[in-house]
DNA sequence: TGTTGTTTGTTATTTTATAAAATAAATTTG
DNA sequence: CAAATTTATTTTATAAAATAACAAACAACA
């Protein structure tokens, strides 16, 4: 029996939910092997897209992985910040970087669609 | 008779101005391969580094792609605007973020490393 | 139930990136 | 300045990430 892509979205979410650090697609598969030894990459990878249009987890643009998104699912600009002491990733809401990028972008009548803000550097508890 | 390191980043650079699309890191090693065909991956990464590190190229964490830096060499914030059209690059100085950027993430006493800043959209020259 | 469109699964391949071994150049030292 | 040693670079091979193309299953509805 196959599961369809709500059940399986579930099992990724939990996953990501339950790791305290970002996950590539090829660990997030190796797990979900563990119960159903048939999944392919293609599985995995459809099934994040859908998570990350939903905004129910981000991809980490420069880490190649992706976490849960802890934030309101509203946000336009997501602004993570990688400890690459720890791993861990903080999520913050950049609304307030809008304005200094539209008029950055803006001069060249650009239209910004989606917005990447990462941010690597040692988090609060790796610093003590 | 080998190129030696300085050598082969004026030839990647070389590469890249000429380019008004960012490259990929095949794309270069195919440039390379026509004057040069033992040039093997390793040593494409490796100029690269090079090249990003002293802040004369860009990586494109989110398109996995290279692209000459044509601002100031010291700024710390590359904003880089990517048409999803014609898949030209602006560069702009974000330096004006920082404020905001450091507000979000002082709170967590996060000290920030490198900042990225990728915007995907569509160019004047497009949306024209 | 048969047909149609959509979703999901499978196979295979492509693209991106790096580890480790091998080789060449540079540097030191007698 | 030549042999020995170190350092840098290249080569070979492979690992890791992502997707294309096709096949099978399912849902919806006449």
């Amino acid at each position: 029996m196959r599961k369809r892509a709500a059940a399986r979205q579930t099992d990724v979410l939990a996953l990501l939910e339950a790791s305290d650090r970002p996950m590539s697609a090829y660990q997030i598969l190796e797990q979900l092997q563990l119960t159903e030894p048939d999944i392919a990459p293609p599985t995995v990878y459809r099934t994040l897209s859908a998570l990350t249009d939903m905004g129910r987890a981000h991809r980490l643009e420069s880490l190649k992985a992706f976490v849960l998104c802890r934030c309101s699912h509203v946000e336009s600009v997501p602004v993570l910040a990688i400890c690459y002491d720890c791993g861990s990733v903080e999520e913050h809401d950049g609304s307030g970087l809008l304005p200094t990028l539209n008029a950055l972008t803006g001069q060249n009548a650009f239209r910004a669609d989606r917005h990447i803000v990462e941010i690597h550097g040692q988090c609060g508890s790796c610093a003590a």
